[in-house]
DNA sequence: TGTCCTTTGAAGGTT
DNA sequence: AACCTTCAAAGGACA
């Protein structure tokens, strides 16, 4: 992505996963943005929800429940500084603390620290010194001292969030730590067993519903059985590897010493240490299958394999193996919004009723959006890293290995727009949120509002969460639908994180930046424009703001579902 | 049961 | 070079 490390080659670990606390106001204030960022998408989401529910009584209620909060704004100040407060004397306990909502990356980059060579997942030297050279402040306890799980709570110890946790428990950078387990976590308390997890009704720590836990939580009691390391949080459960391991075992194609700590943290969190010595049948040895195997027999498309690396086919899983099992579906590595939204999703699910994936990402889509250039910065380094990693491991494996191995797409009624279309597409229609300028009636302007306001990752990384973004936000109308209008493709991004952040004033948010929704202008929050305009926001942005937010507030929350077909 | 939906980004193919 | 297509995750909805 955009400039990242001036496109620092192998700089793994890079500076900007090394962000430093800033000063106590700062990092507050950071934090302020960040929980009023929630609160805007709780609101969203009731709103959503409200919305989808079709009035239903628990609407009114659950809107109302919401309201009597306390400003967000000081509630969270204070729950902030006790979240630090707290964190400061757990990690002073040499225990684990609690993140704040979003207190930033850099207590987070926390890079597993499993050594993928060691499979037992004990913290091997390196790692430890790796750690400590990285986070001097992190107490890192050697795997003997980490041996017992049993005795740290729950709620301490995740697999899935090593040291600290995000809010929700879902930490940011989870998916390069560890990168998928959340199908295992058992050290990952249950949302509904966080303190900052309330039921919005009655205010007391709420039982989530069970589709809340399923990602986290799917455990079945034998699984939960085999919690077998105790290092939880620490070392990679089984079947979470992000790729799949090539049945004949993975071969790693660099030594050791080739790999730096950031490297093994995506080896150990996603590759690891199934990949060692790996089980067949996508079985790991604790009996669990491996999710990073995907059964061939799924999605397999004949002739696929032949576009697997040399080492793919270097080793046989097995003698009774069927042949399509030696053909592991290699999975594409994930970009940054990926992981973004692979650590965020449990949040957002969490914070609200509304399940279905595609409202989800609709908002995940605006969040992205609306995240700080630093924050997006780690994702897309994650990304790169992911990347890297993967094609160390899978040399000879394209992305075009995978196609076709996903049922065809239906492509969309987008091709000829009737007027038919067109009033489809109406139905997505973008919110205007400018008055005269862009509105996106249709995808075509919506592209051509692009054109003017860059989406690309660089023009998002301008356009950040902040008190002023979540504020606009709040009032602002969202056009959120899952009826789709005709796919729109967005290689309007192919300007690929150029780095250079675009200076426009507006950026793409709303429901999406790209596809069928509408370019969302919107005020750029003070914070986000730039560091050195974290404080007084010029009179033009505070115009911006008040512009939008003006409009905003005009405009009613629209959300088009399928049913409402 | 399988696909769609929805998001952004990456990659590869096509024009 | 620009454009187009597919896939990556996720889980409810739907055929």
């Amino acid at each position: 992505m955009p400039q990242l490390n001036g496109g620092g080659g192998d700089d793994l670990g890079a500076n900007d996963e090394m962000i430093s606390f800033k000063d106590e106001g700062e990092q507050e204030e950071k934090i302020s943005e960040n929980v009023s960022a929630e609160r805007d998408l709780d609101d969203l989401k009731s709103s959503l929800v409200n919305e989808s529910e079709n009035n239903s009584s628990s609407s009114d209620s659950e809107q109302a429940e919401r309201r009597p909060q306390p400003r967000p704004d000081l509630d969270s100040y204070e729950k902030t500084r006790d979240y630090f407060s707290e964190a400061f004397r757990r990690q002073q306990d040499g225990g684990f603390f609690k993140s704040p909502h979003y207190p930033g990356y850099p207590i987070f980059m926390i890079p597993d620290l499993t050594n993928p060579y060691l499979s037992n997942g004990a913290l091997s030297p390196s790692a430890r010194t790796y750690l400590q050279m990285k986070w001097p402040l992190l107490d890192v306890p050697g795997a003997a001292g980490l041996k017992d799980s049993r005795s740290p709570t729950p709620g301490h110890l995740s697999n899935k969030v090593p040291v600290v946790q995000h809010a929700h428990h879902v930490h940011p950078l989870t998916p390069l730590i560890t990168y998928s387990n959340e199908h295992f976590s058992p050290g990952t308390p249950p949302s509904h067993l966080s303190p900052e997890i309330l039921d919005p009704k009655t205010g007391i720590p709420r039982t989530p519903h069970p589709s809340e836990l399923s990602p986290y939580y799917p455990l079945s009691p034998g699984a939960v059985g085999q919690i077998p390391h105790p290092l939880g949080w620490l070392v990679p459960q089984q079947g979470q590897h992000m790729y799949s391991i090539p049945p004949g075992g993975f071969r790693h194609p660099y030594p050791t010493l080739a790999m730096n700590a950031s490297m093994s943290s995506l080896v150990s969190s996603r590759f690891s240490p199934h990949m060692m010595p790996h089980h067949p049948h996508g079985m790991h040895q604790t009996g669990i299958p491996h999710p990073a195997i995907v059964s061939p027999a799924i999605k397999q498309e004949p002739n696929t394999h032949d576009h697997m690396s040399p080492s793919m086919h270097s080793k046989s899983p097995g003698p009774v193996k069927k042949e399509e099992d030696k053909k592991p579906h290699i999975k594409k590595p994930l970009n940054a919004f990926m992981l973004y939204m692979k650590e965020m999703r449990a949040k957002v699910v969490a914070e609200c009723t509304l399940k279905e994936s595609a409202a989800i990402n609709q908002i995940l889509g605006r969040r992205w959006h609306s995240l700080s250039r630093e924050e997006q910065a780690k994702y897309y380094e994650l990304a790169r890293k992911e990347r890297q990693l993967h094609s160390q491991l899978y040399p000879g494996w394209s992305a075009r290995d995978n196609y076709g191995k996903r049922k065809k797409r239906k492509r969309d009624n987008k091709p000829d727009s009737t007027p038919e279309d067109f009033s489809i597409s109406n139905k997505k229609q973008c919110v205007q949120y400018l008055p005269s300028e862009k509105m996106c009636d249709s995808p075509a302007s919506s592209h051509g509002s692009m054109l003017d306001s860059p989406a690309t990752p660089s023009a998002a990384l301008a356009s950040p969460a902040a008190p002023a973004a979540t504020h606009s936000e709040q009032a602002q109308p969202l056009s959120l639908t899952t009826k789709p209008e005709g796919r729109l493709h967005h290689h309007f991004l192919t300007g690929k994180p150029s780095g250079s952040a675009s200076s426009s004033i507006s950026i793409p948010i709303g429901t999406s930046g790209s596809h069928s929704t509408p370019i969302l202008p919107r005020p750029i929050p003070f914070s986000s424009l730039h560091h050195s305009m974290l404080s007084p926001p010029s009179p033009f942005h505070q115009a911006a703001l008040h512009s939008h937010h003006a409009l905003f507030q005009s405009q009613p929350l629209s959300l088009v579902t399928k049913s409402s077909d």
